[in-house]
DNA sequence: CCACATCCTGACACAGGTGTCAGCTTGTCC
DNA sequence: GGACAAGCTGACACCTGTGTCAGGATGTGG
């Protein structure tokens, strides 16, 4: 949470970035940082949009004019469950919003009832790591904001790139300098073959080692990594990129 | 491998796909599809591209004249490290390929000697799920890539993006009918906080349940998932985007 | 040459995970 | 009401991983 308030504070200097671009295609961007609450963010989510059953709950554009800070976890929500169209919605019409599924995990049946919030476009980007970014605007007023998403569509998601990578790049440098530790390449080697399940024992034959020689790098790597056990150890070197890079 | 023969095969329709999109701004594109070698990458990373400690071996460009699945597994190997910048590199001028920090790895002492391969454009889309694609341009003739590079970089990016959701589309299709396993909520749950390092003991805690129970829905998670065990089990359901979502 | 990092191997006690068996409640759908 | 899915709990034997100890083999750079 602290974390999620510290990216906040660098947002005006991020949106002054963006604003040249997002004034020369006629929106008023808002540029949306925001932590899911990883590693439970589920806990987050059941208790805020899911738990009462209800379309407000999944709306960025309704918690945009009441809690600044859950309309961001949303839109990031969102974000995540699209791939490669942005997301826009005005009043009544749900746009691309059916296919993040998020819909169906609520009760729509008030949907037609709830008040018109205006109208809002979510850029979603996806950076290596499985990091989310995503470029949030919110209209209250009714803009038409079909043939300005039709129209834009493209521009959204470089103006989203560069938002995300000019702050992350910003973000990354004082924090490279704390936690840069490099695995050596036996780690990398032992940490994939754990990733896929085998044992101590399988990884030594596959890599013509000694159990207790797979066991030490093992160590070696949870300990670099802060990580209590193989299963963390795995998840946090993923995160870092030595393990689980996939082709599309 | 098979996989990626596969993938291969449908190639020929995608290019058709994007195709008159790329035309339209001027340049031939050929649509790249390859699987990096997960679970272990490296040990292909390692005997083709780092092995010889020679320029061309990261090199797409060259390989593309060579062997063409080499070229797109380089192509990949690059988008992946590619974050917001489409990638572009002229003869002798290295342009973005510095940040990919391929060239650290090898021996560049021999680049200015080595002969011109052409020129080449990389454009990365990285997507839910640690997924990458990439669309790849190569031309073997000087076309003056850096002027065209700069006027279409957004549009590269959008075609990648269509190109591989397209891809995407088509390819899950079929693929989901066989192993949409879904996890129910409390499975997901033990997951994630198991992928966080914590034990089944304090899972129980944090969830309150019993250790059985957890261990329970661990087992049921690992047998929908097809692991051995909860490494594995995690690295499926990351894979699967059940944890490990982050925001930017 | 020495210091240093990386890699390699072994041992052991203990905590924790795996696999298999069994039985229970709760809510939903036909 | 009956069938079914999801969730919950317990027990047990066995295998695997963790934490800590010890030592030796390379290769690199000062």
């Amino acid at each position: 949470m602290d974390h999620q308030r510290e990216c906040w504070a660098e947002m005006p200097a991020l949106i002054a970035a963006v604003q040249a671009a997002g004034d020369a295609i006629g929106l008023p961007f808002v540029a949306a940082q925001a932590d899911l609450g990883d590693p439970e963010p589920m806990s987050d989510a059941e208790g805020r949009p899911y738990a009462e059953t209800s379309f407000r709950w999944v709306d960025p554009s309704y918690a945009y004019w009441r809690d600044r800070k859950l309309a961001l976890q949303l839109a990031f929500l969102t974000a995540a469950r699209l791939v490669a169209e942005p997301f826009y919605y005005s009043d009544g019409r749900l746009g691309t919003w059916r296919s993040t599924r998020l819909l169906d995990e609520v009760d729509c049946s008030q949907a037609k009832n709830t008040p018109n919030f205006g109208e809002a476009i979510i850029a979603p980007v996806h950076l290596p790591r499985g990091l989310v970014g995503a470029v949030f605007w919110c209209s209250r007023e009714p803009v038409g904001v079909e043939p300005l998403f039709a129209k834009h569509a493209g521009d959204l998601h470089n103006l989203a790139l560069k938002l995300v990578a000019t702050h992350n790049e910003a973000r990354d440098r004082p924090r490279n300098a704390t936690v840069p530790q490099t695995l050596t390449r036996r780690e990398v080697q032992c940490l994939r073959w754990a990733a896929a399940g085998k044992t101590d024992g399988e990884i030594g034959i596959i890599l013509s080692l000694s159990v207790s020689t797979v066991r030490f790098h093992l160590r070696n790597a949870a300990a670099k990594l802060g990580a209590t056990g193989r299963a963390q150890s795995i998840q946090i070197a993923a995160g870092l990129g030595f393990v689980g890079a996939r082709a599309a």
